[in-house]
Order: C-alpha cells, then structure tokens, then sequence
DNA sequence: AGTACCCTCAACCATATGGTTGATCATTCG
DNA sequence: CGAATGATCAACCATATGGTTGAGGGTACT
C-alpha cells in the first residue's frame, strides 16, 4: 500500500496556509495589505488607489478576511479594515523550515561565484 | 490626480512574487517542494505518493519551474527536478517588511489577553 | 529490433478567480 | 422626511486552475 499521507513532511495539507498564501497571491491584495500596515482604513479608503471598482476592492478584501489576514469591525456605516498579524507570522514559521535549506545553496552559490570571478 | 502607482509602498507589482505565492498556495505544490528539500529527485519519484495522475504532478511541477522554485534537468528519459532557493529567499524579504508589524501587534495582543485573563 | 519506461502533449471538463454593473440596504446629514 | 454616502448583493462574463484521459516521443534494456 502506498503513503499517501506523507508526501515529505508536511503532516494535515493545511487550509489555512493555502488561504494565506492565495490571498497574498494577488498583486492588488498584497498592496491593500500593504496599505493597511500603516493603520486601519475603510473599504473606500482602502479602494481609492486602484483603477478597480470599489465592489472590486470589496471582493479582494473579503479573501483577504477569510484568510484571517484582515479584521473587519462594522461601525455604523463603516467598515473599518486592519491588518492581523497572525497568519503572516505562521507564514513565517512555515518559511523558517526552509532557512536551513537556503542558507546552505546560498553558501554554495557564493563558493561558485568566487570561482567565477576567478577565471573571468 | 490620483496617483495609483503607490498604494502602499509597493514599488512594482512583482510578477515574481505573484509566481512564487501563486505556486505555494497549492498544498500538493507545497507537499511536492517539501520533498524535494531533501534533495533532487526524478517526476515519478516526486509524483509517487500524490493520488493523482502522473501528468497532474507534473503539471504542478511545471508551475514551480515557472515559479523558479524548481529546476529541471533532463537526464536521458528523466527530468532531474531540483529545489531553488532564491524564490523562497525573496519571499521572505519581502515577509520581513511585516516583521516589525506583526511584533508590534503581538505585544498589543498579549496585553489584550492579560486584561481578558483577569476580566475571565 | 522490439518492448518497456519516463515524461509530455492535446483535448477536454468542472470549478474558481478577478472583474464588471445595476439594485439594494443601512446610516448619516441637511 | 429626503438625499447622499458606504458598502454589499445578485448576476453576469472571461479567463485561469486543477484535474482527467489517450496518444506519442525519446531513451533504455534485452
């Protein structure tokens, strides 16, 4: 019988990483989030510099929410929109399981390219 | 004139980063890229623990090459698949520029939970 | 030569995604 | 009250995505 259950090392495939990582997929959603790093804003507000319709924006901002990267508190007519922090941080913990790895083909990339330089 | 080329602090769009997110955000891309951190291995070999078609993995697999996360060397009858680092490395420059952030409001949530502890 | 093997291609299918628009709901303001 | 504002809803459209299958192209084994 084969192992389907574990295809390296990731254990459950982890919906919440996939929301994170396909929200930030999107050029317009990571300037909205990049946008809200400075503070809370409206939808409006969040809206006014992209060449979308606001509905457009809306939408964006709703993937954004469901992947937990976004609050939204609903004051009178209002929505206020914030950036929460949590899933860029579990995005983060899941990159450090690649550091090592990195690190070590960038310590040989170096290696290569001083012998590059060498016999340029 | 309203200016739509800097919402946020986004200088470009980042195709590549639009690559590399799109690529992860798929848990078997991401299982895929787990197993080759061990090191490199052929399409079948990657593709062997997926309940899907051969041709499905390798679809996947062509999504990382386009990515960058993933190079092909083809061997005779076999395609050498091997990880990159630099995508993941650019990924987590870019997650740097939110490291300040999500430390600020981790501080705020824990005072948060402090107060809701001893209003519990 | 002939067969088995590794992998891709072409075509197809169902669903998801990113965008639009007009209507609608709720709230605030004159 | 009535009008303007902030935002969503419903419907629609085009394209992208993740999956399948059968066929075919090279490469290796005997």
């Amino acid at each position: 019988m084969v192992d389907h259950s574990a295809a390296g090392s990731d254990r459950k495939p982890d919906a919440a990483l996939d929301r994170t990582l396909g929200a930030l997929a999107d050029p317009t959603r990571r300037a909205i989030v990049a946008g809200l790093r400075r503070g809370p804003a409206t939808v409006s507000e969040v809206a006014r510099p992209f060449p979308i319709s606001l509905y457009g924006v809306s939408k964006h901002v709703r993937v954004l929410e469901r992947a937990g990267l976004v609050h939204r508190e609903v004051r009178g007519r209002e929505h206020h929109l914030s950036l929460r922090a949590e899933p860029l941080r579990a995005l983060s913990d899941w990159l450090d399981g690649y550091a090592a790895f990195w690190e070590e083909r960038l310590d040989a990339l170096e290696r290569e390219l001083a012998e590059d330089r060498r016999g340029d």
